[in-house]
DNA sequence: CAATAACCCAGTAATTTAGTCAATTATAAG
DNA sequence: CTTATAATTGACTAAATTACTGGGTTATTG
């Protein structure tokens, strides 16, 4: 499990497909737009999403993507690890050279610890993330009106 | 918070510290032998640690490094945040170009997901490590002796 | 003084990230 | 049928990060 920008552009423009993607597909160009990433990078990105089944396709005019499924049914991990794809562990990954069990085992620690990470990551949905999505956006009005109080300081920051 | 390679070998190096510096300080050299990472690498990594104190270092022959505290008091995420170094948010850390609000809120949706993690990381000690690590050595060669079951697959695999 | 090992710095190969460009293919709409 | 749209494919490149090399200096122990 690799946390990385290139993650998180993913889930970003998978969010943003579940908040535009209700009515009809949703172009590259539209993402491209609102989300400020390049349009050929998307294209990497989504034919990716697309192998790994969290995205179905329409061709032609009014085309684009859409959700493969329900948003309560795909999973940040899910999407972070089809756009990592390959990972290939850790370069222990059992075939390779660890020369004493002490190393393998260090490594296999970390496996646990990102393993842990993975499944922290795989219990959130895009659908988890719309819903939070409006209560911060909500109460972030309420907090614009109300003057924020300091714990709310990340917020006031939009 | 970012999770790669580099953060993997730093805490690679910091719990090989906290296993072989009990005594006396253990060298890079030593570090570099026993985990294969190479010298100026972790020369580079070091510095980074001391600068923010988490290893102390001792000069001359003998010398080495000693984790600036007990194992009990270092955690995973300050090895990771250490050498990841200035990772300045997301690209929208508060100064720059969210055009809109909607871009800012998945950025900050984003920045929510990596603190949890980050505070995960942050409840995982070097002690907690060392433990489980004697926990499932000792359980490894258990497993040697009775015939691993399954379940204990990537154990037995050493 | 000599050996050790931290410390420091400049450079560089390899990999990953991010993006460009140029095609081709499917399809809806006129 | 034609045209515009938008996915799809692939090759190629720039920038950033990761990982490493090598050369020096400084402090310390024996």
């Amino acid at each position: 499990m690799r946390l990385t920008t290139k993650g998180r552009y993913a889930v970003t423009a998978m969010l943003d497909l579940a908040l535009h993607g209700t009515e009809r597909p949703v172009s590259l160009a539209d993402i491209s737009g609102r989300q400020d990433i390049s349009l050929s990078y998307l294209e990497q990105l989504f034919a990716k999403l697309r192998r790994n089944d969290l995205v179905t396709s329409v061709r032609g005019p009014g085309g684009g993507y859409r959700l493969s499924r329900g948003g309560g049914e795909i999973f940040v991990a899910q999407i972070i690890d089809a756009v990592n794809e390959a990972v290939d562990a850790t370069g222990c990954g059992g075939t390779s050279d660890c020369q004493q069990g002490e190393v393998c085992l260090t490594h296999h620690l970390w496996c646990d610890l990102s393993e842990q990470i993975h499944q922290f990551l795989s219990q959130i949905s895009l659908a988890d993330l719309v819903e939070r999505r409006e209560v911060q956006s909500i109460s972030a009005r309420q907090d614009a009106r109300t003057q924020a109080q300091g714990e709310t300081l990340s917020v006031a920051e939009l």
